[in-house]
DNA sequence: CCATTAATTCATCTGTTGATGAATTCGACC
DNA sequence: GGTCGAATTCATCAACAGATGAATTAATGG
């Protein structure tokens, strides 16, 4: 039976709770779980959770852990060919982010998003500024109107977001990174190429 | 001074309580939403709601009012003429309906099915039974594997949706039908005729 | 005009939430 | 080995959640 105070060992607790955090908060979103479920997830008092990362904002922020930079491999996916292609290359990069390592902390950004109007700031400011702002650079000078056509695409990719990785809809959920990028691919490579004069005068 | 007991006149309150509780979960969530606020806002006593409606989730369910059947709208927007500009009718006829008199409604069910398991099963079930068994029927003998067909149409359509009506990012959110329907429309085209063997082998 | 029923509010309960401060235990350092 | 600081828990708060039952007022029908 063990009362109070410090434990024995060095166990990486913060850790332990980052971890539980980011399972949880992608799980069921920021809303839904309570500092409580978290500390009991992760087999803790939930006084401590308070103690290492004061408030629950505080807590989320840490364990998302902005920002993760996709720009770097956005503009090495685009470089690596020409325009043909270009979309299939861009789709894989983002699925292979979407499952890696940093899955959760993504789809807990994501899902929040939705209910959290920070969040939701943060979410677009991320995309402007990072991912229409690398794609632009990147291929800026070879295609026009490259904010208009970054919406585009980033629509087709935000669906793909939801339905494979929140509502884990079939088949979505199951394909594997290729199977998307071929698919996908030739939607984002048409968003590229199209005319889009009559859209982008309108600002 | 008004103490308690029945108001003069004849005020539809119970329609009042749902138009407060349609726009206010349509802009913060199902969860994010308090019933005093809804009560606040619709200018009434909590229990007033609790009195007419039950429970919070009765409420939600009232507020939403499902099922609305987009069924025979999209199965008229494919009719309407060959499989060539299907995609262009089919984005027309969703944006409309979400851009009509439906829209909190909408919004509300889409934002909370992000958070709310029950709301995202209903989601899914309302995709599966309702549009995608619309377009099998209507246009399943015209083309194969229309289930996965379906889930590449309603990726996209998702990432409009999300990006126009809870994002709200530009120029996604001021575009007007028309527009919409021509850029996306080539995508859902392909999405309709484009080979699938290799996904759809795998179920 | 009286009785019934519907509409509305009040006061209140219970559970949960995020949060705080004091108390306890352990590790590390000199 | 005593001291100091870090780690951990306990008890507890105030705010707010959803919910309930009784009390009050108005309309309605006979």
């Amino acid at each position: 039976m063990k009362r109070s105070g410090r434990r024995s060992g060095k166990p990486d607790t913060k850790e332990e709770i980052l971890t539980a955090a980011r399972r949880l908060f992608a799980e069921h979103g920021f809303e839904s779980v309570s500092v409580r479920r978290i500390a009991a997830d992760a087999g803790v008092d939930p006084a401590l959770i308070h103690h290492y990362f004061g408030t629950k904002d505080d807590l989320f922020l840490a364990a998302i852990e902005l920002p993760i930079d996709p720009g770097p491999e956005i503009a090495a996916a685009l470089r690596a060919g020409g325009l043909e292609g270009a979309g299939g290359r861009l789709m894989h990069t983002f699925v292979s982010i979407w499952d890696g390592p940093h899955h959760d902390k993504l789809v807990a950004v994501a899902r929040t998003a939705v209910s959290k109007p920070a969040m939701s700031l943060m979410f677009r400011k991320l995309f402007e500024r990072r991912i229409v702002k690398t794609i632009s650079e990147v291929i800026g000078d070879e295609v026009d109107h490259v904010h208009v056509r970054a919406n585009f695409i980033g629509s087709q990719i935000f669906g793909i977001i939801m339905t494979r990785y929140i509502l884990k809809l079939e088949p979505m959920a199951s394909l594997d990174a290729e199977e998307l990028a071929e698919t996908i691919g030739p939607t984002i490579d048409r968003y590229l190429t199209m005319p889009v004069e009559h859209i982008a005068a309108r600002h």
